[in-house]
DNA sequence: ATGTCAGGCGTAGCCTGA
């Protein structure tokens, strides 16, 4: 099984990408993130046409999340579920063939210090308490894919002091994403890639992609008995350098 | 601080977010 995750920036902007990749990659799962868009806008019937189901979490402008999936997604949930007034579409979960595939957007975080980076870290820690909740991490298969802002470690970043300090790479976000893989979950990228300079993501400014300013943000992290499973992963580096691409390139991991 | 995008508002070009 085929499991893959791709922050688009904006499904509008990038549907033919989108439909274009699937049938090029032919994964069994796309989580997507930064879809930009409400239910009416989102590509439901082009993407059936290719024999994917999608469910998703929409929102006028900003984030938006989805399950792109050639098998029947069930038990879907949307939001944290943890009874806070939250209105930013950040996360989806569904069963897809018995294993549970999060789509998760984490949020940027601003700068340092300001009321979206506290949003930040309080929304990793409410995600780790949500997980604590729902799953138990020895029995249960679990998929936590996304978007998640934060690059991991310092070899996951092309120029290390444009960003060690930031909020993809400071130590608070660091711990907040150590503290989410504490509860049971597994990069099961960074195996393949042992060495790091591997990197998702991009800044259009400046002229990232030219400059191999990238960073390593995007993950699929897995319990124990999916991780065990995993037999490959990919960045797929060259979407990054098609024509008007996405900030982000997708991240594909092959489960036995 | 920013050599770039995308969407909203509203119909030019500025603002926000990333």
């Amino acid at each position: 099984m085929k499991v893959a995750t791709w922050n688009v920036n904006s499904i509008r902007a990038r549907r033919q990408h989108v439909i274009d990749w699937l049938d090029a990659a032919q994964p069994d799962v796309l989580c997507l993130q930064e879809l930009k868009v409400t239910d009416a806008d989102f590509p439901f019937d082009e993407i059936r046409e290719l024999g994917y189901v999608a469910e998703i979490v929409g929102q006028k402008t900003y984030n938006g999340v989805a399950i792109v999936s050639r098998h029947p997604i069930s038990n879907v949930v949307r939001g944290l579920d943890d009874g806070e007034d939250d209105p930013q579409a950040r996360l989806i979960s569904g069963e897809v063939n018995g294993t549970t595939i999060l789509s998760a957007y984490f949020p940027n975080g601003g700068e340092v210090g300001s009321d979206k980076f506290e949003y930040k870290l309080r929304w990793m820690a409410r995600l780790r308490e949500a997980l604590a909740k729902r799953f138990d991490p020895d029995t249960d298969q679990v998929a936590l894919c996304g978007d998640f802002n934060v690059a991991p470690w310092d070899d996951d970043i092309g120029r290390l002091t444009e960003w060690r300090s930031s909020v993809l790479a400071c130590d608070a976000v660091r711990d907040a994403l150590s503290n989410i893989a504490s509860f049971g979950l597994h990069d099961v990228v960074r195996p393949f890639h042992p060495t790091g300079g591997v990197f998702s993501w991009w800044d259009y400014r400046g002229r990232g992609f030219e400059r191999g300013n990238g960073l390593r943000i995007d993950h699929i992290y897995c319990t124990s008995k999916l991780a065990e499973r995993t037999i490959g992963a990919v960045v797929d580096r060259e979407e990054r350098g098609r024509k008007s691409p996405s900030d982000h390139a997708p991240v594909m991991v092959e489960l036995a």
